[in-house]
DNA sequence: GATGGCCATTGAACTAGGACAAGAAATGGG
DNA sequence: CCCATTTCTTGTCCTAGTTCAATGGCCATC
């Protein structure tokens, strides 16, 4: 039951035989079908969710209505809008399951708890977080100098599953280009490669 | 001497009258002329600082030669490349002062012994990650779906003080295009306005 | 007060990627 | 199994931003 995020935690952290259990008691189960949003842009994120089973996006909706995704989440990640839930104040994020999921899930008040009574995670989340933070400045880097080309190869290099699991219009929406534009990329590989 | 970085400190968390001066005893002073690099490409980041006076950026150096800066950070920011420092593995990054610079520096030592005496601060660098987090988030959308003078003018607006402090080609670099093109912008806007 | 090196500006020609439109192919719910 | 809807492809035209090259301003230094 608690075997896979028993494994992420110790991939980052040295536990304790008390500390364990402090985290089992805390976390919620949640079964949630697939299309569900978990937050919407003006809502106060309450949830921190490690992903059991499924898979999620959250992405942003700009003024002229188009989405921009910053990330999906598959096993053995972790969802929410980290600002959002922090401070609780209002996201601009779209929290999305594009599978049917299963969940464990924090809200601010049992992640609250969890610091107090397991400190130790204090530093699992901070570890977590500077990867997160890592990886972003990376893409941002990766974003402005390459290529729509670069840009894909790299993506289906790096993330191989999950082209196998999710439209490929929300792949354009993460490179940040137009659908059309991904589609014409990808013949264009296709003829070069035969 | 230490009111800046106490006052930061304070900001974020709240400390026991023990907790500073172990924070003061492992901090250690630095003047760094401008135009140092303090991390270069391949070197492990064995430094993250406070600055109590000065300029720094952190840039990336693309295949082609051209620059991307990630950050630039003044008074009462910290400045490191995190993920080299937390790992001890080469870095992507270069760290170059644009002024004069006092520091207060922590060493992968030295945070390590801060963690562990005073484990509140902890609390801090995660919060402090992950408001470096969103802010990048952020960032990358904008960078997405904002046009070129949409980019600029947000840029004065949030950092109102950097134009007067760094030469313009660096603002261009953050922004993300071409040098020639962020002159272009600022004579359109200056055009349209009078 | 001259000189050299950076920096910003301007212009012209070019290109990567977008917007729009129309059709084809897949998917899924009844 | 069929129909509706979503998703993907292809083509044409268009624009935001790039690259390259030339010019001139602004220092710092001797």
């Amino acid at each position: 039951m608690f075997e896979e995020i028993d494994q992420y935690v110790r991939r980052w952290i040295t536990v304790t035989p008390a500390d364990l259990p402090v985290l089992h008691s805390l976390l919620e189960y949640r079964e949630v079908p697939k299309k569900t949003l978990l937050l919407q842009e003006g809502e106060i994120c309450r949830i921190e969710a490690f992903i059991q089973k499924g898979c999620i996006r959250n992405y942003y909706i700009d003024e002229h209505g188009s989405e921009v995704t910053l990330q999906f989440a598959i096993e053995d990640w972790w969802v929410s809008d980290i600002a959002s839930f922090q401070d609780q104040k209002p996201s601009r994020m779209f929290i999305e399951t594009l599978e049917d999921c299963t969940l464990w899930c924090l809200n601010p008040q049992s992640k609250d708890r969890l610091l107090k009574d397991a400190p130790c995670f204090e530093r699992m989340f901070r570890i977590m977080v500077q990867r997160n933070l890592a990886r972003l400045q990376e893409r941002l880097f990766q974003t402005i100098t390459t290529t729509a080309v670069e840009k894909y190869l790299d993506f289906i290099e790096r993330y191989p599953t999950i082209p196998q699991r999710v439209a490929q219009h929300y792949i354009a929406s993460y490179l940040g280009f137009s659908p059309e534009f991904l589609s014409k990329v990808r013949t264009k590989l296709r003829d070069s490669r035969g």
